[in-house]
DNA sequence: TCAGTTTACATGCTTTTGCATCTACTGACA
DNA sequence: TGTCAGTAGATGCAAAAGCATGTAAACTGA
């Protein structure tokens, strides 16, 4: 009871997950309805967000999978329709012959990087006026903390 | 710059967000796949969730849309299916005969009671390895913070 | 009080998603 | 080195989602 870091009771992780879902779902709500979103489906600009982060800028299909909430067939379908647009590359992956590797062409990569300006803008109106410098560098650590140690199966 | 309460910088905003965002996809990711979703999809056990938590029992349709990140007609059919499973009911609200209020069926109360507390359990399972019990507090009071303090438009 | 606007939900139609399954390749082990 | 389980991604098909629009009820303001 005295520890200073006690295990924590079931009711206080659900809780403070549920909050940070709803919180989720309330600023993703306003912005889908953004006019940046307008030209490319929130989800598809996930996909061009995550390749535009990859240092190597080729990504493995199954990697990128990993980050989305879609189911692989999606994306695999999602990549052949950006693929269409001109938004992405594919390459087969040349250690493994089973495998995909995508990249940004130009064209994608300048679309993200408009869409993310105005984005990234819209995302600080919306939540600079609810928490200060500090509050904000502290919910980034304990997302970043409560991510990488989440226990895995 | 010497301000207790400063504004946040515009990086600071998004590093926050993008770092919330992503381990709420972590997180999802893995319970999508826990097996107390095989019974019914995660977006319909989110209906009966927040059907649940309802003090009178009885929601508009237009206001359980604002806690769903899917549309109004993909709602409207959603509802119909989970009517015809027979784990939701409807009615016309009386002050507002265009609205329609929907409630759990004892079926449907059930059901989301016992997929529920799999469900937090898992989370539960899930989460408290990374923070204290502390730090859970914290960031469920800041999400709340951040969730309550979203500018409107 | 009544024309015009707005709001709440439903519906037609197209696109996207997911599940189950298939194919092709890899890696491990006998 | 050949068999066999496991992995990466593609594909057929049914379910679900979104967009545009329809209908009906509720406001609004001359």
């Amino acid at each position: 009871m005295a520890d200073e870091e006690s295990q924590p009771q079931i009711r206080t992780t659900s809780e403070a997950w549920e909050s940070l879902f709803r919180t989720q779902v309330a600023v993703m709500r306003r912005m889908q309805q953004l006019p940046e979103f307008k030209k490319l489906a929130m989800r598809e600009y996930d996909v061009l967000f995550n390749l535009s982060h990859c240092p190597t800028g080729w990504t493995r299909l199954n990697e990128l999978n990993e980050a989305l909430l879609i189911s692989q067939p999606s994306l695999s379908r999602m990549v052949e329709r950006l693929e269409a647009k001109g938004l992405v590359q594919r390459r087969t992956a040349e250690r493994d012959q089973r495998g995909i590797e995508i990249a940004l062409t130009e064209e994608g990569r300048a679309l993200q990087q408009e869409i993310g300006r105005v984005h990234v803008r819209h995302l600080h109106e919306m939540l600079a006026p609810a928490l200060s410098e500090e509050e904000f560098k502290q919910l980034q650590f304990l997302t970043e903390k409560l991510r990488t140690g989440i226990k895995d199966r």
